[in-house]
DNA sequence: ACCCAGGGGCAAG
DNA sequence: CTTGCCCATGGG
């Protein structure tokens, strides 16, 4: 197995991993090791060089989306104190290319859990329904015509709960051509989201969750609890409507809206506090 | 014991 | 158009 040097400027594999956008992703020494399509990658960062193992550097480079202007992203952020300091205590972080399916499966069984368990049901469904990769303890994440064959209790036995009846929905939508992701990810934004809103556990921001991390479309803003936090202390702790927290973000945070959205989610979390504290 | 988690859906006001 | 409530489950 031969090892890649990637030029990797302006880039942070351990915060892009740990941001929440991906779920499954283990620590490996110095390093880490995923899945990219149906290999098994090892990454590992040294300074602005990303070592690759298991697929080449350029699929490897438009996973982990080197290919972002991340300096032009970054002049466009808001220059209030908070988004200052998430920009810089995130520096690096990029919202990386995931596969369509797998991303938005991941995030319909997300809703009222925490990042570590919507990680531990990931490898759950994996287990019991990914094909094995060649030479990897991992597997793939199930397509949506094998989960559309799996039940409902299945699903509750990996920890879905009431989530359960929306991932095997979904899958069965998609696995009979009811859903046709690859026409949604032609679509324009608005009507992208219209249409995978149709599914069973598919709101606005599951919905955006998809759109941003797997369809490309970086001014999409999923706007959570701790979002929801972070925008009505910005605007001075009072309360928002969900339209008008649309509008904040889309006034304030410009065409690259989602990076701004990610660096926030991500700063609040590990600084443990708010803007204005 | 208690609270909360990268929500969605539906009924009721 | 908003608000209230339920849906299960595990981590802190």
């Amino acid at each position: 197995m031969t090892d890649h040097r990637i030029r990797a400027t302006d880039f942070d594999l351990r915060m892009t991993l740990e941001s929440g956008q991906v779920f499954h992703w283990l620590p490996d020494g110095d390093g880490w090791v995923g899945l990219i399509g149906n290999c098994e990658v090892r990454a590992e960062q040294r300074g602005e060089s990303l070592m690759i193992r298991g697929t080449t550097p350029d699929v490897a480079a438009r996973y982990f989306a080197l290919d972002h202007p991340l300096r032009t992203i970054y002049r466009r952020f808001p220059k209030d104190s908070f988004s200052l300091a998430a920009r810089k205590a995130c520096a690096g972080t990029r919202i990386i290319r995931q596969p369509h399916w797998e991303c938005l499966a991941t995030f319909i069984t997300s809703s009222m859990k925490q990042v570590a368990h919507i990680r531990q049901m990931s490898f759950a469904i994996r287990e019991r329904w990914g094909d094995r990769v060649q030479g990897s303890r991992f597997r793939m994440y199930p397509k949506p015509e094998r989960l559309a064959g799996a039940t409902e209790a299945g699903l509750r036995a990996c920890g879905l709960g009431f989530r359960a009846k929306n991932l095997l929905g979904a899958a069965q939508w998609i696995a009979d051509g009811r859903m046709d992701l690859d026409a949604v990810a032609k679509l324009p934004t608005p009507a992208a989201r219209d249409v995978l809103c149709r599914l069973p556990g598919v709101g606005k921001k599951v919905a955006n969750c998809a759109l941003l991390f797997a369809f490309e479309r970086l001014d999409v803003v999923p706007i959570d609890v701790w979002i929801g936090r972070v925008l009505r202390a910005m605007h001075g702790g009072s309360k928002l409507t969900a339209a008008e927290l649309d509008a904040f973000c889309a006034d304030r945070f410009g065409d690259y809206a989602g990076y701004v959205q990610q660096y926030l989610f991500h700063y609040a979390r590990i600084s443990k506090t708010l803007p204005g504290q």
